[in-house]
DNA sequence: GACTTCCCGTACGGTGGCGTATGGAGAACT
DNA sequence: AGTTCTCCATACGCCACCGTACGGGAAGTC
């Protein structure tokens, strides 16, 4: 995992003397990650990142093996920060209003916060499958349980977390390619209310 | 849209003299599909199809003007297949008859078959973009309308018709990207009976 | 002040894909 | 038979990106 690298991030503090920063191996991967997020993982490629670093392919070569470590790190970043969103959910103690809340992120959180759909498109890269078979199996885990507090038997809750995943990916995805078709303004609320109660485990109210 | 070429395509059924057929822009046309269905938008490329074709560019550029083209010629025959499967779909005289079909078939139809979610992924693309806008337009107007068979008041019969939408999205990439997620045999059968039930407008059963 | 270590700049070769230019073999026409 | 037209093969230059080699400056170390 940490691929032949010397030390880890205890230098990024160090007093840039001349104004001149020197990058530290996360700087590589948060902005590897960012690219990502915004243009997929074709975006992740190594002198175009060097340049928005303001550096060259020098600095990229001292602290990564290759280009797949990149994509690597950065993954591992999300995983990171997926997690802690998790734990933070996971603080909501009331499992209805869990769910609500997941649902509010998924319409409304930053755009792109979501790369699952990047990692499902390149399931096949080496190195995106095996975090991409970790993170989903975690998630719909996460959801079958919340479900499960709410009342469902376990094989239906997973179903129904299944479903869930389902959608959010789909939201994701609209998110980015086809936004306009998302309702905007008064409607976009009464359209999340309306997957909210779609989502909404028991019978239906009419 | 037919940029510059002779003719149609009269001549692919040629008598091929020795053995060696002459390819016609359609064939380009269905490779370039069929390539972008297994691997993307990026599948799309001169050289590795021209090989796969077992000719070189030179027959490329003689058909098309440049990638952009091809890419173009290849959505033009996915929008003319989408139609006429949306054409067949709307012989089901039965509304609820015809939203279960296309549930069917979102799940079981030929893998790959519907490659709107590499479009929302490349929905920047100059070519890409008009295309997705177009489609996607008309299958929720398609599915709004079928909800409003059912029963349903228009806004909500739209509402409806976009999350199924994002779930058959969903659905597609799932099957792309991990398909072992998807339950298996008989567990299929019943995660299928329930998107449908979670798809099916109105009140739910208990 | 020499010496080492860290971090980066630069130059180079390699690969894969795009688009162009040009020639040429066969079929079709007259 | 000669000419024209259709379709393809080949060679070329270009660009973007990968990875390597190597050098060098600036901080710390002695």
């Amino acid at each position: 995992m940490r691929n032949g690298v010397p030390s880890d991030d205890v230098r990024t503090d160090r007093p840039a003397r001349a104004g001149r920063r020197t990058l530290s191996r996360d700087d590589w991967a948060r902005a590897a990650l960012e690219a990502m997020r915004e243009s997929g993982l074709g975006a992740i490629a190594v002198e175009p990142l060097a340049e928005r670093l303001g550096t060259t392919k020098g600095s990229f070569y001292w602290h990564f093996k290759d280009r797949d470590a990149l994509v690597h790190a950065a993954l591992e970043m999300w995983v990171a920060e997926s997690d802690a969103m998790m734990a933070a959910a996971a603080r909501i103690t009331d499992p209805a209003e869990r769910g609500r809340w997941l649902t509010e992120f998924a319409f409304t959180g930053p755009q792109g916060a979501d790369i699952s759909t990047t990692l499902l498109i390149n399931s096949q890269h080496p190195v995106v499958g095996p975090f991409l078979e970790r993170v989903t199996e975690d998630r719909i885990a996460w959801g079958a349980r919340l479900n499960e507090e709410l009342g469902l038997a376990p094989d239906v809750a997973r179903q129904h977390a299944l479903a869930a995943w389902m959608i959010a990916v789909g939201i994701a995805l609209v998110r980015r390619g086809a936004p306009q078709l998302l309702p905007q303004g008064e409607e976009s609320d009464a359209f999340k209310r309306y997957i909210m109660e779609l989502l909404r485990p028991g019978p239906r109210r009419p």
